[in-house]
DNA sequence: CATGAATGAGCCTTCATTCAT
DNA sequence: AATGAATGAAGGCTCATTCAT
C-alpha cells in the first residue's frame, strides 16, 4: 500500500485542469529545484516531482527528455536568478567596497540557499557533457563581466588568470559558509566574509 | 559461474584462491578506488567492485556493510597517502618557494588522479555525516600543520581564517586544474600554476 | 521481457493492459493465495507472484509492503469466505446434527483446499504479530459466536473453555485429514468425521 | 565489516579442538536446536548455527547434507527425550489421575519450551517427505502405546480413531497454552488443563 | 578433522520510463 | 494536455554451500 496522505499532492488544487504547456514546465522546474536541493539529485525521482507540481508521473516525460534535462533547466534558471541579482547590485552607483558587499552577500544568500543543488551539481558536471558545458559557459561570462568591469572603471591591469582564482576561492568558500564549515572549524564567519569582500573589491579597483 | 565474457576477470588470474582478509579487503578498496573515480559513486554498484576485484558478489559485504562505507575507506585511504607526500616534501629541507612548487605539484597530481572520485566527494559530504566528519577533521589537520609551520619558522602573523581560504583555493583550482576547466576558459595553466605557488609560499612566511 | 517459457504468462491474455487498482490487487491476491498453498510461504516470491498475475515485477510493490503484507491479505479474504459459508449452514433451518454435519463438511473443505496456506500459516502467527493478532481475534468470534448459538437455543450450560477445546480438536483434526494423515495412520475417515460432528453437534445442544 | 564480537563464539573455548566426530555432531544439533527454536527454521542460517556450537562453518557439511537434514536431527532428538519423559511417568505406578497429570504436565513442559520449533516443524512437515514420514510414525507409535495400555489395564474398547482425535486435541491445545492464546482468549488455563487431564486419564482407562 | 574465505544463485526492492485511456 | 497503471532493467543483499589449505 502507498502511503496514505502524499503531502505533495496539496499543489494540486492551485492548479489548472488544463493548463498552458509553459506553466506546466514551470511547476516541474520548481519542484525539482525544491527536491534536487532538498534531497539531491540521486534521491530524486521523477514521480515525485511530478506529484511534487501537482502533477501525474508520465507529464514529466512530455516536458522532459529525463531527470539530466530538467537538472540543467533547473540549473539554468538559478543561475539566471543569480546573475539578475549580480548584475543589479553591479549597476547600483556605489562605492567600490558597498557594491563588494552586495555581491558578497549575495554569493552568501545563493550559495546558502541552494546548497544541496551545489552539492550535486560538481559530479553532474564531471558526469554530463552538456551540464559541464553550460557550467563553463556561466563561468567565461563571469570572467568576461570582470574584464569588462575593470576596463571601464579604467582599472589597474589584472589577469584574468586572477579572476579565474578570485572566482574559484569565491566558489568554495561560499560553499563553506553555506556548509557551516566554518563554524566546524572554530573559525570566524564574519571575518571570511571581511577578507572576502576585501579580494572582490580588489578586483574592481 | 560468472557471466560469459567479463573483462573484469583479469585479475582473477592474478589472485590467490584463498587469501587472507586483509588482503581481498585491499583489493576490494583498490577496486571500488578505480570504479569510483572512473564512472562516480552512483554509477558504481557493489557486485562490480567485488567482480573487479576479481571476486564473486558475495565477498563485498563480508568486508563492508554497503557502499557508503567502502567509499570512506577509499577515501581515508587516498587521504592518508596525500599527506604521506605532501609530509614529504614539508620535511625536506628546501627554499621557502620550492617547497611550494612541490605542494603545489603534489596537490595538481592527486587533483588529476582523483578527480572522479572527488566529483562524487562532495555530494556525499552533504549527505553523509561520517564522511563529513571526516572530511572536516582532514582540514583541521591541514589548518594545525600550516599553524605550526609558521610557528616553527617564526613566520609574520596571518590567521587561521587566511589559511582556510587558501585551503579552499588551492582546493577548488587544484580541481578546475585537474578538469581542464582553465583550457576550457583560454587561461594559462602555468599562469594560474605560479600564482598558487606564490600564495602557498607566502603562507609559508 | 520476461524470460522465454513462462507458464505463468497464461493470464497476461486475459488480462486488460490497465485495470483499475483493485482489480490489480485482486489478481495479486489470488495469485498469492495460489502460490502460498502450493509451495508455502517461504517458497514464494514477490515477483513470481506477480507474474502469475499476469504482471510485471514492479507492480507488486505499487500494493503491497512486502510479502508479510500480501500474506495477511490472502488470509483475511479466506478466513472471510470460510465464515461466509459456515454463517450460511448456521442460519438455514435443519436439525441440529445436519448443521453440525454441514459444518464439519464446511471445515473439511476448507482445510483441504487451503492446506498449503494453512500448514505456512502457524509459522507465520509464531513469527508475526499482526498475523497473531489476527489470528486471535478470528478464534475470539468463534467463541463468541459458540455462545451466542448455545444461548439462543436455551441450551445446556457448557463453558467458553470447552468451546475452544472443540475448536482446536476440529482445527487440528481437519488439518490432519486435510493431509491425509489420517490414511497414513490407517485410521477411518468416515468414523473421525463422525465423532467430530457429533461433538460439533453436542456444542451446539 | 562483520559485527565484532559474536557472542556466539563463547563455546569454542569449551570445545576440544579435533573431538569425536559424535561429539561435534551433538554440539551442532544442540545448537541448531536452540536457533531454530529461537528464530524459526527459515530464521537461521547454517554458518551461524556452526558458529554457535564453536565450530566454522565448513563443518555443518560434514555432518550434514543441509539445513532440512539437521532439523530431522533435532526433531528427533526432541522427540526422543519427549518419549523418554512420557515413559517414566507411565511406568511409575500411580492412580489414572495422577499419570494423567503427569503426561499432561509433560506435555505442557515439552510444548512451551519447544514451540518456537514447533511452529517450524508443520510447514516442514507438509514441505518435506522425510520429516513428515518421521513425524507419521511418531503419531503412529503413540497410537500403539495407547492401544496397548488399554489392553494392558484391560480397558474398556475404544477406537483408535478416538485415541488420534485425543492425540490431535491434546497437541493443538498444548500449543495453544504454550503460545499464550488462551490467555490472548481470556480463558482459564487451569479449567482448559484439567479438562485434558480428564481427557487423559479417561483415555486410560 | 577443521578452517573460513569464497562462491553465486536468487530474492527483494526501486525507479526511470512508457503508453493506453 | 493529462492520467496513472504498468513496465522491467538494475542493484542491493543474503545465505546455503564448496573447497583449498
Amino acid at each position: 500500500m502507498p502511503p496514505p496522505a502524499e503531502l505533495e499532492r496539496e499543489l494540486r488544487a492551485t492548479r489548472p485542469r488544463r493548463g498552458a504547456p509553459a506553466r506546466t514546465r514551470d511547476r516541474l522546474i520548481a519542484a525539482a529545484a525544491h527536491l534536487f536541493n532538498k534531497v539531491g539529485y540521486h534521491g530524486t525521482d521523477s514521480n515525485r516531482i511530478a506529484r511534487r507540481a501537482g502533477y501525474s508521473a508520465g507529464v514529466f516525460y512530455k516536458h522532459f527528455r529525463d531527470k539530466r534535462e530538467i537538472f540543467l533547466a533547473v540549473y539554468e534558471r538559478w543561475v539566471a536568478s543569480e546573475w539578475k541579482a549580480a548584475a543589479l547590485h553591479l549597476e547600483t552607483k556605489a562605492a567600490r567596497l558597498d557594491t563588494a558587499r552586495r555581491l558578497i552577500a549575495n554569493l552568501v544568500e545563493f550559495h546558502t540557499k541552494w546548497k544541496g543543488l551545489r552539492a550535486s551539481l560538481i559530479e553532474l558536471v564531471y558526469t554530463d557533457p552538456q551540464i559541464r558545458r553550460f557550467y563553463r559557459d556561466q563561468r567565461r561570462r563571469q570572467l568576461n563581466v570582470m574584464a569588462q568591469l575593470r576596463e571601464g572603471i579604467g582599472a589597474r591591469r589584472n589577469t584574468r588568470e586572477d579572476d579565474a582564482i578570485l572566482l574559484f576561492t569565491l566558489e568554495r568558500t561560499g560553499d563553506a559558509i553555506a556548509h557551516e564549515e566554518l563554524r566546524d572549524l572554530g573559525l570566524n564567519r564574519a571575518t571570511v566574509i571581511r577578507t572576502l569582500e576585501e579580494r572582490m573589491a580588489a578586483a574592481l579597483r
